[in-house]
DNA sequence: ATGTCACCTGGTAGGTGA
């Protein structure tokens, strides 16, 4: 079974390459984050055409989540019970027996603001939240834009990015937290190039530098880490003409 | 040394968020 994420930025924008990408690819779920659609805009027939059921959730301007299945997506829940949330960034379904919960996590903008104070308690609802979801479903992956640089491997100049968003103690803790909930970052279940980054600033030439982070994130439950067989970030769509800045991370379990 | 993109409102650019 494969599972995908990718932060489209714009699913308008990159329907094209998104299609390409799941014709490729053929993952059996992946999610989306920054569709950037309210609900009655979203492309449902394209997807479908391409042998996809989906689920979606968005608002105007900003953030929006999806979740595309072959088979359709049972249980669906948008954004976390329990915690009111005026932002559409979470999507979960039940998809071949997998508890998938596609996630846009605040972006935060920097330590000491409003947003990141925000970012702080939506982290917290989504732990207290998922506690309760890995008890019921033991099999389960949370995978999207973390909006978190797990370790100072994962940030191309960490000197320069300590304690900036992404990269501090508060959020690495929460990080750690719903690690500790039991799940594991799949990708660093393998050797890796060093240097692997999943997203890269529009700006500064920062792909062409290969000056990036790696913030997007696949977490699979203890239940599922033995039947991991890869975790990789495909850079090719980064190289595309009009591409997001986040490249797509593709997991496969047995 | 510098270097963006996508969205909105309401323009015949400027602001916001990332």
């Amino acid at each position: 079974m494969k599972l995908a994420t990718w932060n489209v930025n714009s699913l308008s924008v990159r329907l094209p390459q998104l299609l390409d990408w799941l014709a490729a690819h053929q993952p059996d779920a992946m999610v989306l984050q920054e569709t950037k659609l309210t609900d009655d805009k979203f492309p449902q027939a394209e997807i479908e055409a391409a042998g996809y059921r989906a689920e979606w959730f968005g608002q105007k301007t900003y953030n929006g989540v999806a979740l595309l299945s072959k088979t359709e997506a049972s249980d669906v829940v948008r954004n976390i019970p329990g915690f009111t949330d005026p932002l559409a960034r979470v999507i979960t379904g039940t998809a071949d027996g997998i508890r998938i919960v596609g996630a846009y996590f605040p972006n935060g903008q920097a330590p000491g603001t409003d947003k990141f104070e925000y970012k702080m308690q939506w982290l917290r609802g989504l732990r207290d939240w998922l506690r309760e979801e890995l008890a019921q479903h033991p099999k389960l992956v949370l995978l999207g834009d973390f909006n978190i640089a797990p370790d100072d491997r994962d940030v191309f100049d960490p000197v320069a990015w300590a304690g900036q968003i992404h990269c501090t103690d508060e959020e690495r803790d929460h990080l750690r937290k719903l690690l500790g909930l039991g799940l594991v970052d799949a990708f660093r279940l393998f050797e890796q190039p060093p240097k692997s980054w999943s997203w890269w600033d529009y700006r500064n030439l920062a792909f062409r530098k290969n000056q990036g982070l790696r913030i997007d994130l696949i977490l699979v439950s203890d239940a599922l880490k033995a039947s991991v067989q890869s975790c990789n970030i495909d850079k090719l769509p980064r190289k595309n003409a009009r591409p997001s800045d986040h490249a797509p991370v593709l997991l496969t379990l047995a």
